[in-house]
RNA sequence: CGGGGCGUAGCUCAGCCUGGCAGAGCACUCGGUUUGGGACCGAGAGGCCGCCGGUUCAAAUCCGGCCGCCCCGACCA
């Protein structure tokens, strides 16, 4: 206790030091803030720790893993547990830095509250049974979290200082470890069991207030994205059962991404939740009645479409389900579309579970060929079957009725529970389904914190209310992964100018006490004046070997210092994404390089 | 949780089936040559073959248990 007091006495004192980036008259490119104080300045890499590798590892998959670990950014640990190597670090600050300046723009206060948690406002969240969850015991045998997000101590705290409706409303925010215990961690640090993630949570006196606190997220949000450089939508998440209050979510398109997004020209959205007009489909002419066919052990769509010679979208799928109020009921979709969960989850505003087949054959028929015509069963009918005639089964053995008519023949209830396929359509525009990894998520949460954990404030009038929240999270590390995946090509990562770990890589070709070298130190100093963040490859290796660590770890450009060049009194300048090189004059080459990078995207 | 795979030098891997001196390429160290796309020559160092137990004269190799890691699925604030 007494030794991390002096430590820390000792740091406090310590006078700043005076360095270019610091220095207010030569500001560093780019809205870097403070942050490249935090970062050593002497980046020489024969001295610097950049671990690259030819190879990538036997286990890794995702491109973004196999890179990372290549250019020497990231190391693993164990499963879903990875360290950070100096340049990868630069990186994931320079994404801190730029979300805590639009945080900080919107009023945001940052602040730090512990990973290690007490097992209480766990336990009084509902949240202490998460399967998720950590959880350990101290010496005492006393029960303790570590924090996978940080609502039950937040609210604590609000809980605890807030007192009436003018010390709201409130956004708070940290940077902090969170620790999931991921049924499977994967693709480096796309999805890990420990890892640092900015949440923000928003403190108002009713739904009104909350609204205008999630604005002004949606805006600090995308503001954030569009700095990253990243591709990236935001789209409509998933609002759970308790529904009505709104989520969305930030994704970034990637291969190795884990949810699909749902796009159209003015329309993303997760296909978790996603809506559309389904492709039509051509019907047979109706019939006046239904009319009983004999399909022998056809027991799939595929087969029962083939025999009758119809598509299967004219077949009309039955999903028994027994919903969580006991009742048994039929969710019929197209044959060509798939039942979405989630979605049945939200329709129905409860629970459920898959009918079990006996149950199914008990109420209707055997598997294979239920159908909703002749029963009191009741029927949750799909938005995407427009009208007209469907084969469906008829809740017997080896039988199937064509021409049968919703309403017509049976009653039902509509309901939009179909997964949403490519080639639907949104407002008469083709969706496109892409692979996309969630990088942020903003969140009304309402008084599902406020209420078990007792935030609450006294209004104008003296009544005790709730305090209405919202939480709003971003991986930094996701938007590094996704970033590498993002632009990468077969020579190695390409960052985007705002992520890149240094904005200009220097190699040298020349030897020991070359004219090369000696230029080349000096210009270094000058390109770190200009205010460009450089990686000095100064190591004694051969050019190939330079150049190939170069477009491996992706800064924005290389500049390569050579006896011909040189010569000609020019420095030559390769753009990392294109790999397009060009020129300038050795005179006034930092400042030029400084203009051209201000160019890149 | 179900299915599949892997664990041998820093990295990538061979050797295991059929038991008999611990291997290759790259990386590393030293000397020399080379210097605009991972160059070459010579010398060298580096291993609890994941761990524990069993079988055997003898185990990286066969058998059992455990641990760790990856992939697919389930799951996923």
């Amino acid at each position: 206790m007494r030794g991390l007091l002096r430590w820390c006495r000792g740091a406090f004192y310590q006078k700043p030091q005076a360095c270019p980036g610091s220095d207010p008259a030569t500001p560093a490119p780019g809205a870097n803030g403070g942050v490249d104080r935090l970062h050593s300045r002497v980046t020489r890499l024969s001295g610097y720790f950049l671990p690259t590798q030819r190879d990538p590892p036997s286990d890794a998959e995702a491109s973004s893993h196999k890179l990372m670990v290549r250019a020497g950014l990231i190391r693993q640990v164990g499963s879903g547990l990875w360290s950070w190597l100096p340049a990868g670090w630069r990186v994931h600050q320079r994404i801190v830095a730029i979300v805590r300046e639009e945080m900080d723009a919107i009023g945001g206060h940052e602040m730090l509250m512990p990973v290690l948690n007490p097992a209480e406002p766990w336990r009084r969240s509902g949240r202490f049974d998460i399967d998720e969850l950590f959880t350990l015991k101290d010496r005492r045998g006393a029960d303790m979290v570590l924090a996978l997000s940080h609502e039950e101590i937040v609210t604590g705290h609000i809980a605890q200082s807030v007192r009436s409706y003018r010390d709201l409303p409130l956004i708070l925010y940290h940077f902090q470890t969170k620790e999931r215990d991921e049924p499977r961690p994967r693709a480096g640090v796309l999805r890990t069991r420990e890892f640092v993630m900015k949440d923000a949570y928003t403190f108002d006196r009713d739904a009104e207030g909350l609204a205008v606190a999630y604005d002004k997220h949606v805006a600090a949000y995308d503001r954030i994205f569009e700095r990253t450089g990243l591709e990236w939508y935001r789209v409509e998440g998933d609002v759970g059962m308790m529904g009505g209050l709104g989520a969305h979510e930030y994704m970034a398109p990637c291969a190795a991404g884990e949810n699909e997004v749902a796009l159209a020209p003015g329309y993303a959205a997760n296909l978790e939740v996603a809506s559309a007009d389904p492709r039509p489909v051509e019907l047979p002419p109706p019939l006046p009645a239904p009319e009983e066919v004999s399909t022998p052990g056809m027991t799939t769509v595929d087969k029962v479409a083939q025999e009758l010679g119809v598509p299967a979208g004219a077949l009309l799928k039955a999903y028994p389900i027994v919903v969580d109020d006991g009742s048994f009921q039929v969710v019929m979709v197209r044959g060509d579309h798939r039942v979405n969960e989630l979605k049945l989850r939200g329709a129905l505003r409860r629970d459920y579970r898959p009918a079990k087949p006996e149950e199914a054959s008990e109420r209707l028929g055997p598997p294979g060929y239920i159908g909703p015509v002749g029963t009191d069963v009741p029927i949750l009918l799909d938005a995407g079957v427009a009208p007209g005639g469907y084969v469906t089964g008829a809740n017997r053995p080896d039988a199937h009725l064509r021409g049968v008519e919703p309403g017509r023949d049976f009653p039902f209830e509509v309901v939009d529970v179909r997964t949403v396929l490519g080639g639907d359509t949104v407002n008469g525009s083709r969706i496109r389904i892409e692979p996309a990894i969630e990088v942020g998520n903003i969140f009304k949460l309402g008084t599902r914190y406020s209420e078990p954990l007792g935030a609450t404030y006294v209004d104008e009038e003296g009544n005790m209310q709730l305090v209405w929240m919202g939480s709003y999270g971003i991986g930094p590390a996701r938007i590094a992964a996704a970033g590498v995946e993002q632009f990468a090509d077969e020579h190695g990562i390409s960052w985007p100018r705002a992520l890149a770990p240094f904005d200009v890589e220097l190699v040298v070709l020349g030897r020991e006490g070359s004219e090369e070298l000696a230029f080349a130190d000096g210009l270094y100093e000058q390109l770190q004046v200009a205010g460009l963040r450089t990686l000095y490859d100064d190591r004694d290796a051969g050019p190939g070997e330079k150049f190939a660590d170069a477009e491996l770890i992706g800064c924005p450009l290389r500049l390569t210092v050579g006896k011909r060049t040189l010569a000609a009194g020019e420095i030559e300048v390769q753009v990392r994404r294109g790999r397009e090189s060009r020129t300038v004059p050795v005179d006034g080459a930092a400042e030029a390089v400084a203009g051209l990078w201000h160019e890149l995207p």
